[in-house]
DNA sequence: CAAACGATTCGATATATAACGATATGGAAT
DNA sequence: ATTCCATATCGTTATATATCGAATCGTTTG
């Protein structure tokens, strides 16, 4: 584990600390496992893009059909469908269908959550 | 505005609503303004990265120097220093110069609730 | 003030993501 | 069954992001 780490750094905290190899370890212990890390980012990926952004925001009243989330998008159905598939496989919306239709819905309020947190959060630093 | 919706979307709309026109003018409430929409989305992206991910995590106990970052990341200089460049660059974390040192800490506590929501929200998707 | 060293920026290449036309799928109505 | 329609998927091209060696910048320290 500690011995992965590259020459140059290892030399940099040998300089630093007295027991560089104690720290080490405590720095490794910081890092959560890449699972975690993993699906974590699958969620904040999901959440970085214009249209997909604008589409969670829509759904916040309650659910929309496809169609209404194309005119609130404004873009070709391909792109539309493709966003919507991609919010769909990070488990952010849920999907009812009824006849012809697909109805969209937010999938969890821990995704409303994240939005109103990164909206202020924008807002600060802008 | 509104006239800025395609031929086939309006024409679906047109086919599900009375008034499509009026519902169009209701749809097109429900999305945030552009500056809105960029900042929101400017949080997620810097958040989108495993590399990012896992400097803020490792903050979370209280700052760190780049170089602790680099041995955490174990990745080359130059990568470790692009992705803390852009982690403040989003205002997520904040610097302060020591001697040769540059020490870097949350720059909101609004950080770490979005990582501790996606975290559970991720976890539940698996 | 010059050497040393960590941090930052630059530039080229590799990889990932987005856009969107074309096509396929699946339900509903005739 | 055939046709229509909303949605989903595929494949190609365009754009954006990540990586990392090399050069540069800013401080500290001798």
């Amino acid at each position: 584990m500690a011995d992965s780490v590259s020459e140059s750094t290892r030399q940099t905290l040998d300089r630093l600390y007295d027991d560089s190899e104690e720290r080490l370890t405590s720095l490794f212990e910081l890092t959560p496992d890449d699972g975690e890390i993993e699906t974590t980012r699958a969620v904040f990926k999901a959440l970085s893009n214009e249209h997909r952004i604008r589409v969670l925001e829509a759904l916040r009243e309650g659910e929309l059909c496809a169609c209404e989330l194309q005119a609130i998008l404004d873009a070709p159905q391909s792109t539309v469908g493709s966003h919507l598939r991609e919010l769909k496989d990070a488990g952010l919306v849920k999907t009812r269908r009824q006849g012809k239709w697909t109805y969209y819905r937010i999938g969890d309020t821990a995704v409303l959550q994240l939005l109103d947190i990164a909206v202020a959060l924008g807002r600060e630093t802008e």
